[in-house]
DNA sequence: CGTGATGTGGTGCACTCGTACCATAAACTA
DNA sequence: TAGTTTATGGTACGAGTGCACCACATCACG
């Protein structure tokens, strides 16, 4: 094949234009003409690579979940080779919280395409904030006494998310709520 | 004055169709062609109640909150003379789950809103989701070794009405999880 | 009766948008 | 070398945008 690129490589410089500028200024904000400029390229090569806006939103938000799949379950595997339930779970919360500047830029990019996918109700599915896979993991870890705790503390780690990027909430209150509950759920035994 | 006309229903009535159109369609879809033809008037009209755009946003926005503060002391009220700090507790964190097409519509314009108010930060302070008021209000109904509780039955209640809005959660497991978490706070002592 | 404030309606302008289209350069295959 | 595929660049078009501007009703007041 001729003039041999890496496809893999443009689509992630470009797809990480349509990031900044979403978690900017929300979804709106990525027009292919802005989204361009913002990477430096071409706007005929955002055609090329994603075909139509609409593709090449959805393609943005697929390549960022992908990246923080990845670096949520490094963060997990951070932990050690025998971590607790309470350890885990910790992490899990804390993932949904924009306590980087990464996990920042993918909580604000998620909540453009949140209000995009409430009208939406055919890619709903593509959501993942609150994916069931945090909710099966979970269940593994809590006895299903919990399971109700679990539900609401993954719900309040969503809130705290909201809160921390209206600038209403520090990140150090976050956690310690969010520790409050642990302790209430894994009780100190001493 | 000449013509005397009801300023304040036509801009209910004007409002009331950018609600429509911003919970079908988030903000974007609230053009001011678009919201004149779902109001049934001529877009002139928009610029002559309301004057730019931004400012019929706003003021959109402010006619919304207003009317939702008045259904939720509303609602309050019906607890009764004495209710319990349980109840009022309770009631508020309803307030903050569309339970019926009125919260509902509320709960998607404010989704709506809350990406344009992370891009604006000098607007910030115009969200209502969860503000302070509340807080003060639970404050002062529960002791303060539950505050901490309090703050995360409040964003447990925010991330609850997201997973309600996307369809992955019905109202009657929202309210358990609410009732479970107020069943923990408020024991019964039989 | 006017006279002027208040409200209504329509139109036009400068701009941005998404995307289709066309020409051309580059590199691999035969 | 010729031909084909892959990739790039620029442009043009129709549609939709926010808003400014203008002409004209309608009514209260002098």
């Amino acid at each position: 094949m001729p003039r041999q690129v890496d496809h893999e490589a443009r689509r992630r410089h470009i797809a990480a234009a349509v990031w900044r500028l979403a978690a900017a200024g929300g979804l709106e904000e990525a027009t292919i003409r802005r989204v361009a400029t913002e990477a430096g390229v071409p706007a005929r090569q955002l055609q090329y690579y994603f075909g139509t806006r609409e593709e090449l939103l959805l393609g943005a938000l697929d390549l960022l979940n992908a990246d923080g799949e990845a670096e949520a379950q490094q963060r997990i595997a951070a932990l050690g080779d025998a971590p607790s339930p309470r350890e885990v779970l910790r992490s899990v919360l804390h993932e949904l919280l924009p306590l980087d500047e990464n996990r920042r830029q993918r909580n604000l990019v998620h909540a453009a395409y949140f209000v995009r996918f409430l009208a939406d109700h055919t890619l709903r599915e593509r959501i993942r904030d609150t994916p069931p896979e945090l909710e099966n993991l979970i269940a593994l870890l809590l006895p299903e006494e919990h399971r109700a705790d679990a539900d609401f503390l993954l719900a309040g780690a969503a809130g705290l998310q909201g809160q921390m990027l209206l600038g209403h909430l520090t990140a150090e209150r976050a956690v310690e709520l969010i520790d409050h509950q642990l302790d209430r759920i894994f009780p100190v035994v001493s």
